[in-house]
DNA sequence: TGTTAGCACTCACCTCCCGAGAGTGCTAAA
DNA sequence: TTTAGCACTCTCGGGAGGTGAGTGCTAACA
């Protein structure tokens, strides 16, 4: 791979110009164009020079002799690489945020699914966001439930996540002993999930005969939402904006993307990785086995309550996609979401 | 409209035939194809006058004077209204479903969500289905939950669904008087979420002063619950089957269909109608504003357990719909469903 | 040594044109 | 009422130019 630190600024300059000139129009970038537009006072055959350069470098890409230059995924790369910190947002969506966020949420969930519809608004392309896991967080509350038949767990997590499983009444249990064993789980609370169903399991040992099929079985309902928590876990917004992209993007690509949305497995990896960097990060195309089959980019932030993660937001668009606006409202979204949420958890 | 118990058997037979030919192949069909496939024995130009005829009388249209016939709205509604009653589907579909509703299954919403991918499955569209609302069904269960700075009311529905509000903790409240008030909810059960609010606020009323600001955000809670149930309203499964058919759609119309699966409310209409016709109801294009406007259709089912109506099941895809299979999907689907539905509730 | 003007060259794209073929509608005969 | 026959219409596919955007190279220039 190209050492990137040494593109030296007349170049960089020019890829920036492509980059933006593209995003722009969609169209090959001719050198002509840039001469133009770059503000760099040199002519179009200087261009030319440094657009063939970077072509050998890997940062552009030539759809046929006579048509002008494309950004390559790694041109994207070094083009995000290279954006200021500070990302500015358009008063009209710093506008938008501030209205979102001015209205009084109380639930997390429900923020999060206005969160993926503000993302896609402000960047025209799909939102996306990972609430916490019932799974890490403290359990606030165990409800066993009567359904007749069946019988419900019901797990209220710190951040008012709630998850539940239904499973079979145990044989000959009594209505006394339901209720015992109703008492005895609301008695669980303030630890994770894990330490809950460890607690549940010991009331099966040491409690009544009665109760422990059916503590039991309230344990292995504990022990499924452990291991594959209650939907949603991904949460999307916005899918109709890239409808409108579809029409550039080949069918194949488009539907194993729609799957992904709607299998969520991959999407919710990517993110999960992203959200560890701490900032917003970018995955642009073939950078990453998913991203390059759908040609799409991801962008993505992870927010908190104080100091411990909660979960991830971002948008997945083309990649050719306007990551500074996109960089730029992922990184305030995230971080308005995270005073939320530090409020809410206080 | 014209009279369509008038066309006649071979007028009839000719349509049915132009509408599983283009169907099939997806291309305007000429008069000799029908005369060749359609088995009528007569010769083509019979078939050009008689097809003449069905386009006069707006069954049929033509794209432009030298190409073949394609069915209109309207002869589509006739080609489903003629089907057989009893629709018999594929054995490989047979064993899809039987293989689906051989898990055992005690999560209805679960079950929802399976069903909306197994449609999909079958019909190579979209599939769709409307849970049981919470604001309908009688109440199993109220809970308030201490969130520290905000507090939770919880709702366990009947077939147990489970919708959840978040408000703000009332000023000054006790320790004491929060345990009360969460008692006394508990005692609401049997009635549908109207007449649980009622209790609520009776409660309110008639209870100590204390608990009076807590119980009245609870019954306001339940207000909201009431008008507004929470998501998920509409399941959707399998929207990228539809990325097939995207290339052949305007993309404006492709964009407004997707924004009406995440909007949900109109579908939701949509289905809501369709569910109340007691069997498998058909909606093509232009016979309603909605599915006029994103050139689709709809085939919905509602599902029961006994002879309570629970929800709606269904499929959306482009007019030129293989409405047969998908029929006997739903159908066959809708019937399983009710079953199983039945066999939870009791 | 870097920059620039000039210029030949390439190649997608548009348009026009033509022929082929599919399918129609009409007419006249069976 | 059905059918064969036939002229007619219109789409579609495939060249054949022409155009223009954009390149790469070369040679002169600062």
């Amino acid at each position: 791979m190209a050492d990137r630190t040494e593109l030296g600024a007349r170049k960089a300059a020019v890829l920036r110009a492509v980059v933006e000139e593209y995003v722009r129009t969609g169209e090959p970038v001719g050198s002509e164009t840039i001469a133009e537009r770059s503000g760099l006072g040199v002519s179009s055959a200087t261009i030319r020079n440094e657009m063939a350069a970077l072509e050998e470098m890997g940062y552009l890409a030539h759809p046929h002799t006579s048509a002008g230059r494309v950004p390559t995924d790694l041109g994207y790369r070094y083009y995000v690489d290279q954006l200021p910190a500070a990302l500015k947002l358009r008063e009209a969506q710093r506008r938008a945020i501030a209205g979102f966020f001015a209205q009084t949420m109380l639930d997390l969930e429900d923020v999060l699914r206005g969160t993926t519809r503000l993302l896609s608004r402000l960047t025209q392309y799909a939102g996306l966001a990972v609430p916490p896991s019932i799974a890490e967080e403290p359990v606030l509350r165990l409800e066993l439930i009567d359904m007749g038949s069946a019988l419900m767990v019901l797990a209220v997590g710190q951040h008012g996540r709630v998850d539940k499983r239904v499973f079979d009444r145990p044989e000959g249990l009594s209505e006394r002993a339901l209720r015992d064993a109703e008492q005895r789980l609301q008695t669980v609370h303030g630890r994770p999930l894990g330490e809950a169903r460890a607690a549940v399991l010991l009331m099966a040992a040491e409690g009544p005969a009665e109760e422990r099929a059916v503590l039991l079985a309230a344990a292995d309902a504990l022990g499924d939402m452990q291991r594959t928590p209650a939907e949603p876990h991904l949460l999307v917004g916005g899918v109709a904006n890239l409808a409108e992209d579809v029409a550039h993007w080949r069918s194949e690509t488009v539907r194993r993307l729609f799957e992904a949305l709607e299998r969520e497995s991959t999407l919710l990896g990517l993110l999960r990785d992203a959200g560890s960097a701490g900032d917003v990060s970018v995955t642009i195309g073939t950078e990453h086995p998913a991203t390059g089959e759908w040609d799409a980019a991801l962008v993505a932030a992870p927010f908190h309550a104080g100091s411990t993660a909660l979960g991830t937001i971002g948008v997945v668009g083309p990649t050719r996609m306007d990551y500074l606006t996109a960089m730029a409202a992922v990184r305030a979204v995230a971080r308005r979401l995270s005073e939320l949420a530090t409020e809410l958890g206080a």
